[in-house]
DNA sequence: AGAAGATATTGACAATCGTCTATGTGTTGG
DNA sequence: CCAACACATAGACGATTGTCAATATCTTCT
């Protein structure tokens, strides 16, 4: 059936960014606007905002104009979609041996 | 307290390609050689072994020499630090206001 | 020891990434 | 409408990534 994780691989790579991480992380607690996020780092706000578009673009993050401002929450339905495929690996190593005919 | 996510970001980089996360779906049915991954995609020889010294040297995959061939399987303790995490996530904007002073 | 087979390493290369500075686009308040 | 401010986009650039062909290393078997 050929399983397709395309939908994983982009929540992951959003994810995989030390700063990324650190904002999601940050998300946890609630909406932050941008400024909030920015204080944060030391990094430059276009550098901030090249990494908002990144968590945005790939769903991992929901993101709404008020006013001026920019706020971000996480995209629970994207959290989840994660949270299962990690819960659907068990990692116990159960099912062992496999058929490969060599070895 | 400045929470590390180093060990985070790495084990999500690991993860973060669409061989490797096949890959690591594949291992959720126990241990596999090389060959028997090689088999399921196109790519050379060298660049499998260069996916699995990622996902090894990263701590999501463990890796055993048999003979003359590698054997990997999940590292369930690093797959536990990435499922705590995800865990640890809610999502559930409750949290709601946080405390900018400028919006 | 030598041959065969499985995996690892090296070197090259195009593509992507993360960062910056400079500049553009929106939004609000006077 | 204009000034001020928040955020976005463009362009540049060094660093990293994923891939391959070629070659090296390691293991077993004879």
């Amino acid at each position: 059936m050929e399983t397709d994780f395309a939908k994983h691989v982009v929540l992951l790579k959003a994810l995989a960014d030390d700063t990324r991480l650190r904002i999601f992380h940050m998300l946890n607690e609630g909406e932050l606007c941008a400024c909030d996020i920015l204080d944060e780092f030391t990094i430059t706000q276009p550098t901030l905002s090249y990494h908002m578009k990144i968590m945005s673009e790939s769903g991992l993050v929901h993101s709404r104009r008020d006013g001026v401002w920019m706020k971000y929450s996480i995209n629970e339905e994207n959290l989840l979609l994660l949270r299962d495929f990690f819960d659907g690996i068990h990692g116990d190593s159960t099912g062992e041996r496999s058929g490969c005919e060599k070895c």
